[in-house]
DNA sequence: TTGACGCGTAAGCATTTGCTGACGTATACT
DNA sequence: AGTATACGTCAGCAAATGCTTACGCGTCAA
């Protein structure tokens, strides 16, 4: 078996783009061909083909061809990273979350 | 009045970085002096320095002059950006209770 | 089968990012 | 005063990012 690299791209730097939070949040919506998507942007229909690839390679969406169309589908998946890591802060707010997480905290322990 | 650039950098770049992320995670759980910062990485001090600069410009930390030092401190504020844009995936997801009980029911095996 | 369409890839380029060593500036120590 | 400490800033440089135009390849339509 050759080595190769599964390792996804990293989503943190995915979505640091402006541009990929509008694409995927234009996806949450409902799949999208590239052209359509790239009827959103100012840019280039390449630049937005490269977006889509690095969106792709951090695995937060996917491609199915459809004719001569790409139609691009929301892999909510893989924000689980982002939101594991701002779990940790949790602490920091005071919302309902937090609020149930010390009362379930309390009954476990008794 | 002068029209002071007054838009804080980006939090999704300023957090899109690893060792930014450690740098948080680091202060999260006390403030610390930029050396004492600088000893739990490998990179040159001023690498680090850069790195803070980008924290603070992205109001996610604060900095605070004692003596010699300079005290970094964690502000969780600025993360509700993110906190936010995740939000409108949450339908995506479990709902909290749900995800929370598994995560209890986790650590209590371990 | 010829041509238009949808879309990715390649090449090239400007800009940004991330790092390093050298340096400057306070504050503290003796 | 003189030296050491803590830390930021300044070049300078390599690599990554983001964009553009040109091109190639498969698919559909006439």
């Amino acid at each position: 078996m050759v080595a190769t690299a599964n390792i996804p791209a990293d989503v943190f730097s995915a979505i640091s783009h402006p541009a990929r939070r509008t694409m995927l949040d234009l996806l949450a919506h409902a799949d999208h061909s590239a052209g359509a998507i790239a009827g959103h942007f100012e840019m280039s229909r390449p630049a937005v083909s490269q977006h889509l690839r690095i969106l792709l390679d951090a695995g937060l969406v996917t491609e199915q061809r459809h004719g001569r169309e790409r139609r691009y589908h929301f892999v909510p998946e893989q924000l689980s990273v982002v939101r594991d890591w701002l779990a940790h802060y949790e602490r920091f707010w005071d919302d309902h979350l937090q609020r149930l997480q010390k009362t379930l905290a309390k009954k476990k322990k008794s």
